[in-house]
DNA sequence: CCTTGACTTTCCAGTGACTGGAAGGTGTAA
DNA sequence: TTACACCTTCCAGTCACTGGAAAGTCAAGG
């Protein structure tokens, strides 16, 4: 006897994750069907748990659903895994570099223009007529060297 | 006699912006439509190039289209936007430095993979028989915890 | 037995900030 | 004249969900 199983809610509540996202995986094939009552509900036991476990653990490190898709793919296949997940990492920390540098120096423009803009009364600012003195008066960051395209396009 | 205007393409390479992206912001309002020429061509001027790079500069200091959208409408009503922009920049602070500390604990936990993956053989890996172990190790972290949801979910 | 309420189902549509592609028009230089 | 680079509109897709509507299911309480 199989111990009985969790509603999509249950499910939802032990993994911190929205039924509204399990049932996205599922349709995007992440998830297998799960089983349903007379009723039509989705029922889970123990497998899918570790499955979604392990989705989100992966999201969580910021793998996309398509990277995810791969892993699981590679699973299935009975290939080696781990050898593209490590090259994965490697990327990934890459990346996580340039983020962090990028958001530095945003942090340091934005700290520049919070000084400026508190040295200013409000009334000279009001008075001046243009759009915003400190978006006006900062000198132009390109988007690639300030925020990370990737983040911003899709694909 | 006024300079003679410019077409979309050459305002895009002026500006290092996608003609796409141009007329993406006239769509939705925050350009206004520009002269065209009798071929029905896009003509932009000194002040489109002006009104176009002040996006651009907020849209790199990470303010959304929204946002920018009401920093703009503020100006036409003829209220003082500097209040608001500073009050936002100060929010904005705020989360860049919470988005760096998340990125630093991803860093860590990034690095702790990467090495235990390389202190690994690929066979033994493979002969697991798991989907992966250097996820399936890994602990569970909550997407809040990690990520930001208000950079993943819509609005 | 009936109702209430919390859950579930499917389906459709929208988010943000673009980007891609198709199908066709314009303008100019060789 | 023809090649070519540029421009136009329109539709559709990206990513990872999320929201809402309308309806079905199920257990507990009255």
């Amino acid at each position: 006897m199989p111990k009985t199983g969790m509603l999509i809610g249950e499910l939802g509540k032990r993994l911190n994750v929205n039924p509204k996202t399990i049932r996205y995986y599922e349709e995007i094939g992440l998830l297998p069907e799960p089983v349903r009552t007379p009723g039509g509900y989705r029922v889970y036991g123990e497998e899918d748990v570790e499955r979604l476990a392990f989705i989100l653990r992966a999201r969580a490190l910021d793998f996309s659903l398509e990277e995810i898709r791969e892993i699981l793919g590679l699973r299935e296949r009975g290939e080696p895994p781990c050898p593209y997940v490590l090259h994965r990492i490697e990327a990934k920390i890459a990346e996580v570099d340039r983020r962090i540098e990028q958001l530095r120096q945003l942090r340091i423009e934005l700290e520049k223009l919070r000084d400026e803009a508190r040295a200013l009364p409000a009334e000279e600012i009001a008075a001046k007529g243009c759009i915003c003195h400190i978006i006006e008066n900062q000198p132009f960051i390109r988007a690639e060297e300030i925020g990370v395209p990737e983040e911003r396009a899709g694909k």
